[in-house]
DNA sequence: CATTACCTGCAA
DNA sequence: TTGCAGGTAATG
C-alpha cells in the first residue's frame, strides 16, 4: 500500500514518539519470516537496549537510525502499519512485531497480508539498501537532466519503467498513473522515445503529485493509516487512479483502465494519447 | 517481458 | 466462489 508520500508521513509522524527513546526489548515477533536479517534471534538481541536518533525514509523503506550504526528498515509492502502506543496490541493477530520502548510505550507492526518485512541493517548493510534503489524524485538533486538521463538509458515503457525502484525510488501504482496523467503522456510510450518537452512535464507532475500527496498525508484506499491512525486524504484528488468511467477532470472525457505491466492502469484516453511507440 | 509466489480480506 | 488489491523478488 504505502508508497514514498505514506511512508513519508509515517517517518515524520513517528519521530517525535520514537526520538531518543531506547528500545528494552522485542516482546513480540509471531512471523519470523517478516525479519529478513539477521536470524530472529540475532535480530532481537541485538535490537535490545538500542537508542533510536531518529525516523527517516529511504524509497518505500521506514528507517530507523539506532546507536552504533545500526539502522532498523521496515518495509510495509501492502498492507503494513506502524504505530506507537500505550498498551501492546497483543490481542490483534495482526501484530506480528511489537518492541517496548523505555518510557513504557510500544513500537508496533500490523499487518494482515504479512508481506511487510524488517531488517536490522549495520552501515554496510544500509549502505547496500541505498545502492538497490534509483534517485530521491523529491530529493533537489533529482534535476530534469537526471530524469532524462534516465529515460535514455533504458528501453521500457513508461509504466514498469517508473514503478521499478532501481530507477525511481518511491513511486507505486497510485503515483505514477496520477504523474502520467499531470504530464499528459501514456503508460505505455516508449521511455526513450519523449521529446525534452515532455521529459520535462513528467518531471514535474511527479514532483507535484508526490509533493501534493505529503501534504494531505497520504492517500488511504483501505489499509493505509498514519502513524496515529488517521486516514490520509490525497485520495480525493486523484485525477485518474480509481476512477474509470468518470470524467477526466481536464477534458471530461470518460477515464479508462487497462492492464500494463501487469498492474491496473487508468488514464485519460484524450489527455493522454497513444502514440505510434506504445504499442 | 510475462508469470508466479508471497498472504489475507473484501467486494462482486 | 472468484477475482482483485497500494509491493517486490524469483523464475521462465
Amino acid at each position: 500500500m504505502p508508497e514514498l508520500p505514506e511512508v513519508e508521513t509515517i517517518a515524520r509522524g513517528l519521530a517525535p514518539r520514537v526520538t531518543d527513546r531506547s528500545i528494552v526489548a522485542v516482546v513480540h515477533l509471531d512471523w519470523e519470516r517478516m525479519v529478513e536479517t539477521p536470524a530472529p534471534p540475532d535480530f532481537s538481541r541485538l535490537l535490545a537496549g538500542r537508542h533510536i536518533a531518529g525516523t527517516a525514509r529511504r524509497a518505500k523503506w521506514l528507517l530507523l537510525p539506532l546507536d552504533a550504526g545500526w539502522t532498523l528498515a521496515l518495509h510495509l509492502r501492502m498492507s503494513g502499519r506502524v504505530g506507537v502506543s500505550d498498551a501492546p496490541p497483543l490481542d490483534d493477530p495482526h501484530t506480528h512485531l511489537v518492541l517496548a520502548l523505555d518510557n513504557g510505550t510500544t513500537l508496533w507492526l500490523r499487518d494482515p497480508r504479512k508481506f511487510g518485512r524488517a531488517r536490522l541493517l549495520d552501515a554496510a548493510g544500509m549502505a547496500q539498501l541505498d545502492a538497490a534503489h534509483g534517485p530521491e524524485p523529491l530529493d533537489p538533486a533529482f534535476t530534469n537532466e537526471c530524469l532524462a538521463r534516465l529515460l535514455r538509458r533504458h528501453r521500457q515503457r513508461l509504466k514498469p519503467l517508473l514503478l521499478n525502484q532501481r530507477v525511481i525510488a518511491g513511486l507505486g501504482n497510485i503515483y505514477v498513473d496520477e504523474s502520467l496523467w499531470h504530464a499528459r503522456l501514456h503508460p505505455q510510450r516508449a521511455a526513450e522515445s519523449l521529446s525534452a518537452g515532455e521529459c520535462a512535464r513528467l518531471h514535474a507532475a511527479i514532483r507535484h503529485v508526490l509533493q501534493r500527496a505529503i501534504e494531505h498525508e497520504g492517500s488511504t484506499l483501505r489499509d493505509y493509516r498514519t502513524s496515529s491512525g488517521s486516514s490520509g486524504s490525497n485520495q480525493h484528488f486523484f485525477a485518474v487512479y480509481q476512477r474509470s468511467g468518470q470524467p477526466c477532470p481536464a477534458c471530461g472525457t470518460p477515464i479508462e483502465r487497462m492492464v500494463v505491466a501487469q498492474r491496473g492502469t487508468h488514464f485519460c484516453p484524450r489527455c493522454q494519447p497513444a502514440c505510434s511507440n506504445t504499442a
